[in-house]
DNA sequence: CGATATTAATACGAATTTCGTATTGTTCAA
DNA sequence: TTGAACAATACGAAATTCGTATTAATATCG
């Protein structure tokens, strides 16, 4: 009762695909000096909004074996963007925390993702953007 | 004038942060038997999409080099789901088809696709499912 | 207290993937 | 007919991910 039709699901799932098209070509063509890699970045962000956490922290989070994670981090901290850190309290852990160089990047990052969506919003109606934003946050944060 | 403002870019990008964790988890929990890499699935759909198609094609459409995309598609011709055919007419070109296996699994894949967005449409309701889908093809397809 | 298990991270090597360069074979144009 | 352009492949280098084994630190419990 009260499902969605066959129909519905087939233009959204259309739709997503053009969509995500769009976007992907988008970030491509954006991709800038100081690229890197799709789980460098995500790292990088979450460390960022997550100061002081632990190697496993992340890898967790993202989803990926913590040796995996353990060469992410090697390349940051090759790069200078993240720093390990022996936490007092608990020696076997190491706690990382972003750099002046990576806080750089990682607003980097996030001003390209806030320009895709700058760009979407500019292809509606002003009154439909609260109306857009509502329905993605609503479909983000459901429960179940 | 009638630029959306600050905060309604910041609340789109990171809801849609969100929206895309949820959607990525899902998918990685879906991953079925015939699992495929992006680039083979994203691959192998085109080839349905577009039967008779050449490597060229997919790989200007997929964005990657053109020896990177020889190596997806002799991926697919080894596990049966895609067959080389040269055309009659052009002797150097292949011709990409779509075999038995391929589409079965092509289908799969879009099926997963396809669940994702019935699960996205149930958490709204129903009033709200054709705005949803409504604004999505409009910043899908909206010219510039 | 001491032995053992658990935890956090790393070292190392195998497998996979992507891509650049060079090459083969084909088609087109002058 | 010869040379340029084109479609695809062969090959090797570089990067990435992950599993297994290892190191070192902390927790547990007899």
């Amino acid at each position: 009762m009260d499902e969605p039709t066959q129909q519905q699901i087939e233009e959204l799932t259309s739709a997503f695909e053009r969509f995500a098209r769009r976007f992907k070509v988008a970030e491509a063509a954006a991709a800038a000096d100081n690229a890197l890699n799709a789980l460098d970045a995500q790292t990088l962000l979450f460390v960022q909004a997550n100061a002081g956490c632990g190697l496993g922290d992340v890898a967790r989070y993202l989803n990926v074996a913590t040796t995996t994670m353990s060469s992410a981090v090697d390349r940051l901290v090759r790069k200078a963007m993240i720093e390990r850190r022996r936490p007092e309290g608990n020696r076997r852990a190491v706690a990382l925390t972003i750099t002046e160089k990576g806080r750089y990047v990682a607003e980097e990052q996030k001003a390209g993702y806030r320009n895709a969506c700058l760009a979407m919003l500019r292809l509606l109606e002003p009154s439909e953007r609260a109306e857009m934003i509502r329905l993605t946050e609503k479909i983000a944060d459901s429960e179940s």
